[in-house]
DNA sequence: CGGTCTCTTGACGGAGTTCAAAGCTAGTGG
DNA sequence: CCACTAGCTTTGAACTCCGTCAAGAGACCG
């Protein structure tokens, strides 16, 4: 049931048979259905989400009402509102499923005994931090620096698979431009193409 | 020598006298002048910095020879090229020192050793690793969805020291756009407030 | 004082937005 | 299986935000 997750694990700490045995007795699995929403503000984000299958979206709701996609999260990867997960307050930002998929549940008053229980995973969360301040870091230059052109031809080729997977809108609202203007963006980088 | 960085650390976690004596064991002060570089391109960042006096900035040089500004730390602040300093590659940003001050010097290849006498230091660190993580969440919501005229009221609300002690030009590039833009947002606030 | 470095100001151009309308696609019910 | 609808994408015109370039005004050293 958790093959998923103790495979990825093992991709960064070794952990034993006892181990992944151990952990799983830690963990939920949750079925989601499209649109479904795992953070919500003003709740606190009381877990973190491993995704099995499926698609999440980490985004801001501004004060006009306008969506400010975050964050993708695809098979593999780790997601919650890590700013109220950290500090237990109430949070901010949302995490929505954008397709029906499954995701494992880690919840927040469980892991420091998890920790305890099973300490080479201290290693392989602050590995997964460690990665989140790079590439935020890189994603703040980017934002700051780069035309709306390059940030796109970057963002397809660091995430191929989610160029036809998600809607251009959202993919727009994270590269922090229009939808109008990405499919500008899109005619013109094909113009250049041919 | 050291009053500051443990007065420091004690605001987060608690940490004994003989913890205090042991760190202490563990670190460097290093006097810095002017402009000095504290990480340079390509070689490794082997060491994290505190800030006991003075400014540093984090930035990065791209190809054309522009300076982005990517962060800025002053007294009780740590720094350096975190992709670099955790992975142990080539560092890509350069850290310098804008006023002559003075830091404490933690270096790389100490800290694991460090951790396993001193386990209260885990918790501080990844401690702020936390905070680096949620502060650059907010940087990147900021660059995608505000105006200039936003993100510099933002930037004097929450750092009102630096606003007077670094260059316009190094604030206009930690906020990516031009020191003549940053000129012309200037005037405008100043002219709406009266 | 003189020279360099920083900040300001203005004219112009380009990047990105807004609004509106039309085309396309996929799901849904009959 | 078709027809309809609702939501997504494209296109265009006018507008705003911001960059570039150039020139001048202060400010800070020597």
């Amino acid at each position: 049931m958790f093959e998923t997750i103790i495979e990825k694990i093992r991709e960064h700490v070794t952990l034993s048979d006892d181990d992944a045995a151990l952990l799983s007795t830690y963990l939920e699995v949750r079925k989601l259905r499209k649109n479904q929403l795992l953070v919500e503000p003003p709740y606190p984000a009381n877990a973190e989400y491993f995704v099995v299958k499926g698609c999440l979206r980490h985004y801001f709701l501004d004060e006009t009402g306008v969506e400010h996609t975050t964050a993708f999260a695809m098979e593999g990867w780790w997601m919650t509102d890590l700013q109220s997960f950290f500090t237990g307050a109430p949070s901010k930002y949302h995490v929505e499923a954008l397709e029906e998929g499954e995701v494992i549940k880690l919840r927040r008053e469980l892991k420091d005994e998890m920790f305890n229980k099973i300490p080479a995973l201290n290693i392989y969360f602050r590995i997964l931090y460690q990665n989140a301040i790079i590439s935020q870091n890189e994603r703040i230059l980017n934002a700051l620096s780069t035309t709306a052109d390059e940030r796109y031809l970057r963002f397809v080729k660091k995430y191929p698979a989610l160029e036809n997977r998600v809607p251009q809108y959202l993919i727009a609202s994270y590269l922090g431009i229009t939808p109008e203007f990405l499919s500008k963006v899109k005619t013109r980088i094909a113009a250049k193409k041919s």
